[in-house]
RNA sequence: GCCGAGGUGGCGGAAUUGGCAUACGCGUCGGUCUCAAAAACCGAUGAGGGCAACUUCAUGCGGGUUCAACUCCCGCCCUCGGCACCA
């Protein structure tokens, strides 16, 4: 039989034509399956790193199809964004022109690799019929509190010329473009993804489908800690400074506290200070130079004293107040309390300005090493200089100390969590438009929902200067007070493409809905998502956002499940001498000439065997011949079928025959639970190439009757249909099956067939193989162990020796321990 | 520094969860076919030693538990990801 480029489009047409992928989610005949892949950003084609998404997509989604269950497979394009406009300006055409070129072309790979999606339920987030929801989504979330605007030092690209939220700022630089982040003091929209930190830490509990790492990374950027908020009082003023500590064990190591200029008590405590003068200027200073991970390596803590003194609520005794480079406003309370020996940032800076230093964890050396410690101690250890807590391990310190605090009134048991509000504002001009407008006489004014949406308008410039380039559209800015009708101006910032993306998914229930982003009770109905599919790149970005904003929506009342995607798998990405593949490293393998040598089910079972899945694999040529040789060999043996005569035998099978049932029930089960498990297509394909050779072993080592031989072939092509869809349904309708083998049922096995009574089994002395022996399962256990004991090898390898015990293993080994 | 994943032939990787290590594929070598080559097919292939029957050593390193360890325990080393002045 002949594979060719044609008997992909065959069945490609076929697929479209009898719409097999199409889904009607009102049909409750069926369960339900909604197996999700992330969508594509259409800024350039795909390549086979790309393809391997897709590809397991689609083998999960015939897989299950013919399990019965009703499957939604949707496809749409994340369109707005940076990287298709970054790409249009490269290429010098309109965002627009470029992202649908792309969409089109796209779309024709995916077609021509036959990915089955459900197309009548596009979605494309560039097109008003979508951004409208976005656009209302974010009135929702305005509403209620959850988007608002606020002065921030942000992280801003110089390249992109566009803030970026935090969790696009990879290692201090772009998650785009790479180029170092700088920080820039900005009035931007914030959603207040902070406000949902504990259940999305907490709701990861639920997520046992979802892997490990994803979950800990979540985790570790949410970033929660416990500890306690200790009210320092300050000395002749009746105030307090509250500071957040996960190491209230070491309040009597502490010397001094420290606050970010930014501080609300910095302004009335150098008010009257003798170098107030000094401190301003210092302020000047670091108020330009705000922190940044880009700096750290040479960021050098500085501080001025403002000859104030706080009273330490443990000790009693006066502690300098200084102000310090070096404390974040954003987490905690923007000032700390400092323990110069147990921290080494606090170490650092009171060797630089002699603070006191004193050691209150730890025993050793107490006296000697005060002021001489070389480097803090941030370890667990022994309480000592701490008054009655003095000889309590920290852990139980922590608890005491906190108590005793709180029973006192000086301090707050609580918890910190690292996560910042999520910045969704972009001076860039390809993104849904912000629905705010300002008005001088009612301020910042929502637009009103039945206004939506607002149109992102068709722009000639459109560089990004570092001011939204809808800054510079009159037409756009001037509209009216959605309140009181007079002259008002638009909001000109976009949002950020993550807002885009992050409820797609609901959206591909109702792609249609004029009136509302989605209907609830047909979302209800198909979500949570059963089968996410995505790249791990994702991790924090887009999967902390969907949960976010799923969260808000049911907190709406719009949706009914906390938690949109049940299980997750996240594939590894496919390098090519090892590295990423990327246009500007050249090492790019373009699908397209693939396909038209080998086609399209080639590459699929190539991408698929190539490795596990979630793990990341080195594409090579060769692995593509190997997965060719393989589908003409299984086609060949099909082929073998038409020569062969056939007919009635009513004979008992022959050892050949026998052995090609077994491995054809053995195939069945063992990649059943393949795919069953964590999707382990490598394994499952080489089971199937196991099942071939057996076919061709049993060919060459006796007769096979015609019956026999054409179950085997319809095995290994049905097995094989979620890799290659193609030539399994070729093979199908060769072997005269009328209905495409998507509507046939995935196979059975029969625990008949794989009961064995003859097994060989291993003998071992002292642990090592010697011979092998055929045994009868049923024969009893001391009977094989004899028959072990009488082999000649055994009683070699005895020699003298009578044996100290004897083990057998059932069906496995026999064990002879002298 | 902290957290996570991993380390098995020349290479990608298997191993029923403690029971015959290296399945399947790639590569290499040998053979068949051919005027020849390619393709295809058949066979061999962890490393060392031995004419041989055989034998020794091998799952990052070092210990331990066990009749038996890639698998479990203790201590290290290395690689890759994530986070990183978060008090």
């Amino acid at each position: 039989m002949n594979y060719t480029k044609e008997t992909d489009k065959k069945w490609q047409n076929y697929w479209a034509k009898e719409k097999v992928f199409n889904v009607d989610t009102k049909d409750s005949s069926k369960p339900k399956y909604y197996c999700l892949v992330m969508f594509p950003y259409p800024s350039s084609e795909l390549h086979v790193g790309h393809a391997r998404n897709y590809v397991i997509g689609d083998a999960v989604v015939r897989y299950k199809i013919t399990q019965g269950y009703n499957v939604l497979s949707p496809m749409g394009w994340d369109a707005f964004g940076l990287p298709a406009e970054n790409q249009a300006i490269k290429h010098n055409v309109y965002p627009q022109e470029w992202t649908f070129n792309n969409i089109k072309r796209i779309k024709e790979q995916l077609n021509s690799w036959g990915i089955g999606y459900d197309w009548a339920r596009e979605v494309t987030t560039c097109l008003p019929d979508y951004y409208t929801w976005t656009q209302w989504i974010f009135l929702q979330l305005y509403k209620k509190g959850f988007a608002y605007r606020k002065e921030a030092f942000v992280n801003w690209c110089p390249s992109c010329k566009t803030v970026l939220a935090n969790e696009q700022v990879i290692t201090a630089s772009c998650e785009r473009c790479s180029t170092k982040v700088e920080q820039k003091k900005l009035k931007q929209w914030f959603f207040k993804i902070t406000e949902y930190a504990e259940r999305l830490l907490s709701d990861l509990e639920t997520l046992d489908d979802w892997p490990q790492r994803v979950k800990t990374m979540q985790q570790n950027w949410i970033g929660k800690s416990w500890g306690v908020e200790i009210h320092f009082p300050l000395e002749n003023i009746t105030s307090t400074i509250n500071c957040f500590t996960t190491r209230p064990d070491t309040i009597f190591g502490a010397t001094f506290l420290a606050l970010n200029w930014e501080h609300p008590c910095v302004c009335g405590l150098i008010k009257d200070s003798p170098n107030r003068g000094e401190i301003e200027a210092f302020i000047e200073k670091v108020k330009n130079q705000p922190m940044s991970a880009s700096l750290l390596d040479n960021f050098e803590k500085e501080g001025i004293f403002t000859h104030k003194y706080a009273i330490n609520p443990m000790t009693k005794r006066r502690i300098p107040i200084w102000i310090a480079n070096y404390i974040l406003t954003e987490y905690g309370t923007g000032a700390i309390m400092c323990v110069p020996a147990h921290d080494r940032r606090d170490f650092e800076f009171a060797t630089k300005y002699g603070l006191p230093i004193i050691e209150v964890i730890g025993i050793k050396q107490s006296k000697t090493s005060r002021h001489r410690l070389k480097e803090a101690y941030e370890g667990e250890g022994v309480l000592v200089n701490s008054a009655e807590f003095s000889g309590l391990e920290s852990q139980e310190a922590k608890e005491k100390i906190a108590e005793h605090m709180e029973t006192h009134n000086i301090g707050r048991r609580g918890f910190n969590y690292k996560l910042r509000d999520w910045l969704i504002s972009r001076q860039r001009y390809w993104g849904a438009p912000i629905p705010i407008v300002y008005c001088d006489s009612c301020g910042q004014v929502p637009v009103a929902e039945e206004n939506l949406p607002v149109l992102l308008p068709e722009v000639k410039e459109f560089l990004p200067t570092g001011q939204s380039p809808l800054t510079y559209i009159e037409e756009f800015i001037q509209t009216k007070c959605p309140k009181c009708g007079k002259a008002a101006q638009r909001e000109t910032d976009t949002m950020d493409t993550f807002v885009d993306s992050s409820w797609y998914y609901l959206r591909y229930i109702s792609p249609h809905e004029k009136k509302f982003p989605f209907i609830s009770a047909d979302v209800n109905t198909w979500l949570p998502v059963d089968q996410y599919i995505g790249g791990v790149e994702h991790a924090i970005l887009h999967l902390m956002y969907s949960r976010f904003i799923n969260k808000f929506l049911f907190d709406c009342n719009l949706v009914n499940f906390t938690e949109p995607f049940r299980r997750l798998f996240t594939q590894g990405m496919i390098v090519k001498d090892g590295a990423k593949m990327s246009k500007s490293k050249g090492n790019v393998v373009a699908p397209d000439y693939i396909i038209e040598k080998y086609g399209a089910d080639t590459m699929r079972l190539y991408i698929l065997f190539m490795g596990p899945p979630q793990k990341d694999a080195e594409w090579q040529d060769e692995g593509l011949q190997g997965a060719w040789r393989f589908i003409q060999r299984a086609l060949r043996l099909a082929d073998t079928l038409k020569t062969h005569k056939g007919g009635v035998d009513t004979r008992e099978p022959n050892a050949s025959e026998r052995a090609l049932i077994k491995k054809i029930h053995s195939t069945i089960k063992e990649v059943t639970s393949d795919l069953e498990g964590n999707f382990q297509f490598n394994t499952a394909i080489s089971r199937v190439m196991e099942l071939v050779n057996q076919a061709y072993k049993s060919l060459g080592s006796g007769f096979v009757r015609k019956e026999i031989l054409r179950e085997t072939v319809d095995a290994i092509f049905v097995l094989l249909a979620p890799f290659t869809p193609h030539i399994s349904e070729e093979v199908n309708q060769m072997l005269g099956s009328k209905a495409s083998l998507l509507k046939r049922r995935w196979p059975q096995w029969n625990e008949e067939y794989l009961k064995e009574e003859e097994v060989e089994i291993a003998v071992l002395v002292n642990g090592k193989v010697k011979d092998r022996i055929q045994i009868n399962v049923n024969w009893p256990k001391e009977e094989i162990e004899k028959k072990a004991l009488e082999l000649e090898k055994v009683k070699k390898a005895l020699g003298k020796n009578s044996p100290a015990k004897v083990i057998y293993i059932e069906k496995r080994i026999v064990n002879i321990v002298l």
